[in-house]
DNA sequence: TTCATTTCTTGCCATTTGGCAAGCGCTGCG
DNA sequence: CGCAGCGCTTGCCAAATGGCAAGAAATGAA
């Protein structure tokens, strides 16, 4: 099957057994996204949730003052979307843009819903991802609460790698909460040691 | 009825009828704490998901040179659990304490998911909860990289006067991310103004 | 009331991070 | 090939925030 990253995504969560992991995977679209296209713009509404089973994206927001700020980044294995806009069928203030050229399956939020109300353990599945993303994020809230630049500089080398090969100092320092500037003689600190 | 703040929660939301909702509510049980004492400790696997019907809590973690960093704010009709716990059933970083002397409606997790097997409104409502503290969270971060202190001290004193009220400056810098000693300071510049 | 504790403020100085501009190297395109 | 643009680094200095300690003010318990 086309499919079975998707199907052994589902299977690897431990909530969804084989058979229901086909069923539910039939219920996807697969989808090619170019690099530098958006998955989706602010302004829009999120209708897609998307699994992303091959490259890299960023999500980015624009402040009071204009400047872009990297809110997070999506690659292999991760689902893609903004939960605010999805859920609650409004407005997204936030962009999402492929840096690769990337390949996933997406789901509708009616079929999303159709799918939470006739298999139970897809609505713990999707219960999951939205308390691991929260949990995630009050881990990341507190270490830029506690910790230096460069603590959390290091914490992100250490633990997502894979975001050094694929994104541009900028978008990862604003990711970090600080400039490039300050990001770049961070590493170069970081590198004498 | 005893319960009745409880049903009118559910109803203002408007994703439960009058009817469902005394319904939902008759599962909850009525709890009070007393000033002080710990609706959760770290080390504990949060077993309930509290309506706080009156009173103020604090969430906190502490940070690894042992410093006591609050998290979040818990008033009036809210919900105030721990996410990742509560879901996960694991054991919490977090505490959760009352500032006040305070009364709520609990309701465990078993008995929240048979609700949501029942009741598909609730499930709806227990989405909403979840996403609702989501997007805060994902504000509040985006404020945090974005704004200075002294900006995120005047949005909280806009958008959460009630804080300020109840809680010590303390508990309220670590909330920003800074110092006791720079929000003196911060308010000081700001009272000017 | 009295005393101890907690909360808040303030002064002095250190550290972290930012702003700006220049420069270098690489890449892609005409 | 030549040039424009981007990504990254670096120097200089400024701004924001922190650390520590002292003291004033408020609070709470006996």
């Amino acid at each position: 099957m086309e499919n079975e990253k998707l199907i052994q995504y589902f299977i690897s969560t431990n909530l969804i057994s084989p058979i229901k992991a086909e069923e539910i995977a039939g219920h996807f679209t697969k989808k090619n996204i170019a690099k530098n296209q958006f998955q989706l713009k602010e302004g829009k509404i999120c209708n897609e949730y998307l699994f992303l089973e091959d490259g890299f994206m960023r999500a980015f927001a624009y402040d009071i003052e204009g400047n872009d700020v990297t809110t997070g980044f999506y690659y292999n294995n991760h689902i893609a979307f903004e939960v605010s806009s999805y859920f609650n069928r409004t407005v997204s203030k936030e962009n999402i843009q492929a840096l690769t050229d990337c390949t996933g399956w997406y789901i509708t939020y009616e079929q999303l819903n159709n799918l939470f109300h006739s298999i139970p353990d897809f609505r713990e599945f999707g219960r999951s991802v939205l308390v691991k993303g929260f949990a995630a994020l009050k881990t990341r809230m507190l270490s830029t609460i506690t910790e230096t630049a460069e603590e959390r500089y290091s914490s992100l080398l250490k633990s997502n790698p894979e975001i050094f090969q694929h994104a541009p100092l900028k978008y990862i320092a604003s990711y970090l909460g600080i400039t490039d500037t300050s990001l770049s003689r961070i590493r170069k600190e970081f590198s004498k040691k």
